[in-house]
DNA sequence: ACGCGTAGTCAACACGTGTTGATCCCATCA
DNA sequence: TGATGGGATCAACACGTGTTGACTACGCGT
């Protein structure tokens, strides 16, 4: 391989050389300095700066001004035991939503997978600086392992990086942001409940929802019953989604609706209905939630709470900043108010069951 | 608000005058130097740095070591018109292929939406530094807006950064890796014909597939009527699809069967389908091209063209580092074949049209 | 003519690190 | 014993930038 002579990158110095000033000159220029430049002096070296095609190093600005000045990034971790959070649709939405806001407040922003990031010390000591990041957003789900490495992980983080949030699960004691899961779980129960279902089946995370599930059958007067409550797996949800489905399909009586913790469950819980040939409102019905993008696409449409993930994006990036701004008091968590969308996987459209 | 003093990051000479010896020490230290140092000095120092917390500066270290040594990062600008490719699960999966093969080669990334990178020169400017980036990923869908702005970054890209590599679409004469798009429109139309349907409408993107689909017909003696193409708006795909298959359902005689340019499409045509009571696919059946994620959970499964998507991200990554290794020499582009996948939509296991 | 303020410029320091020429000390050998 | 070598360390330079103290020249007032 030859070593092709690498052309020396341009610096202010060439500037000031090619304009015939001194270098400090070239600084007033471009950062509109602190001392005024003559009116024809900044004329000439504008031209160098074009000619030379002249672009400052970042590397230096930011060792200068330590790099709180010269614009840190904002980290994004994001995963569950892998990068598959990317191919997901409800935490797709979440991440969007954390670049956009991220653009609008003029944040650039790093992402890293949990994977790397959390899991493995050596990558998280090379590429998470508190040089470079300023604010970090902590985007896991439920189940995480709870190894050594990750623990140590979290204790770096909290000694280097002075502003953390979480989104979806509180992690030590670092503000949160979160929808209301119990409050979801309960409209989504109670909407089948006033449709006339009284065996319901629920596809579980369990985490609030449960609580809001059998929260909300109590409310109605109904008996809660844990052979309702199906485990699925959070690593392979369609696949074992699907089985628990099966399971329901075989009960007697059978449940005439399910409540599914998620889009995903609720679409898997489909498939396994229409596979024994069982239809979706009219044999049972189906609640979820979360609301992705496929929801309103699929037939039937799914009937389930929305999760406003765009929001909850925004107000995460919101408590970062207010962190920042009062240096380290500890800010306050949120919770996202949920709403319920209607479509014909309930059968509200339909029927109510025991009316016609 | 009260100027809390800020704790000054602790540095190598710090670490020096804890442990009694001179700065160069410590720098030999961290990276087992180019000299030796004394086991028992060694020691005093490895202690030192555990009792301080210390962290090495990145910026200091990029700035003297020219940040090709101290590892540079990669670049990824995807997107088409908003940060939406995130929500949308073809590129999902592509992106998640690029962070895990980026992974994979210790390469750090840096993401952008093509809104801030290409179309905001203000941005691109603050942004992008060859300092940072040594190679770039761009991941653009076919139709982007030509303005001036986003002429004048690419000029700034070809002249400052040295590798870039291009998925989906050619841009300028920058390398490139595809799927072919021809030969995948080939085989879902192919299978169709082989099922016996003659009147195939296509959801159409304008692209290879068109040819495809064209050609496709003609090797099997049927003829090609511009009619049966129908416009999709990729800025709104759902809803112009839906409204492009009710022309299609209101044709006579009706179509048999759809070549939808994507799953999104198809997934839009079923919907379409499903609310004007046709059954998929015993009145139409459909066939597409990506095998996104849930098209395999969806009811009835949809048959279609498997593009390899994480093969893709790999090889854009492999071409790129190709690039790197032989300075500025072009490098090849990559055309990566596809496969069908058979499922549901296409009737291939219910019956044969004309046949039963 | 002289003093003085000011606009404009330059030289020099600092940021924190990697690396090299120079220095010190001690062991080894003639 | 004196010279030699080399292991271990130190001081100093360089990376490219932002900023401050010092310097020059010029305009103005007395």
């Amino acid at each position: 391989m030859v070593p092709e002579n690498k052309k020396r990158a341009v610096t202010q110095q060439d500037v000031a050389d090619a304009a015939g000033v001194s270098r400090g000159i070239v600084s007033y220029v471009i950062n509109n300095g602190p001392r005024d430049v003559a009116p024809e002096t900044r004329q000439r070296v504008l031209a160098a700066i074009r000619d030379l095609g002249y672009q400052p190093n970042k590397n230096a600005q930011r060792l200068k001004l330590g790099s709180e000045q010269a614009g840190s990034s904002l980290g994004i971790i994001a995963g569950g035991e892998s990068f598959n959070v990317l191919e997901r649709p409800y935490y797709d939405t979440i991440l969007a939503g954390l670049f956009e806001e991220a653009h609008r407040l003029g944040q650039e922003v790093r992402f890293f997978s949990f994977f790397d990031a959390l899991t493995d010390p050596v990558f998280f000591n090379n590429n998470i600086h508190a040089d470079e990041i300023s604010g970090l957003v902590l985007v896991l789900p439920a189940l995480f392992p709870a190894t050594e490495d990750f623990q140590e992980i979290l204790d770096k983080i909290a000694e280097r990086i002075p502003n953390v949030v979480c989104l979806e699960e509180p992690i030590r004691d670092w503000p949160t942001v979160v929808f209301d899961r119990a409050a979801a779980a309960r409209l989504a129960v109670g909407h089948l409940i006033s449709l006339g279902h009284q065996r319901i089946a629920y596809l579980s995370i369990e985490d609030e929802r449960l609580t809001g599930y059998r929260q909300s059958l109590l409310d109605h007067g109904l008996s809660y019953d844990p052979q309702l409550v199906l485990a699925t797996d959070e690593a392979d949800v369609f696949e074992s989604t699907y089985q628990s489905t099966v399971e329901i399909i075989g009960m007697h009586p059978r449940p005439t609706a399910i409540f599914a913790a998620n889009d995903e469950r609720a679409i898997s819980a489909m498939a396994a209905l229409h596979d024994r040939g069982l239809r979706v409102p009219e044999d049972v019905a189906i609640v979820s939630i979360d609301n992705i993008g496929i929801a309103g696409m699929i037939r039937p449409g799914l009937t389930t709470v929305d999760v406003p993930k765009k929001r909850m994006a925004a107000y995460a990036l919101q408590v970062l900043m207010m962190q920042k701004q009062f240096q380290n008091r500890q800010a306050a968590s949120v919770v996202l108010p949920v709403q319920l969308v209607v479509r014909d996987s309930c059968g509200a459209r339909v029927r109510r069951v025991g009316l016609s």
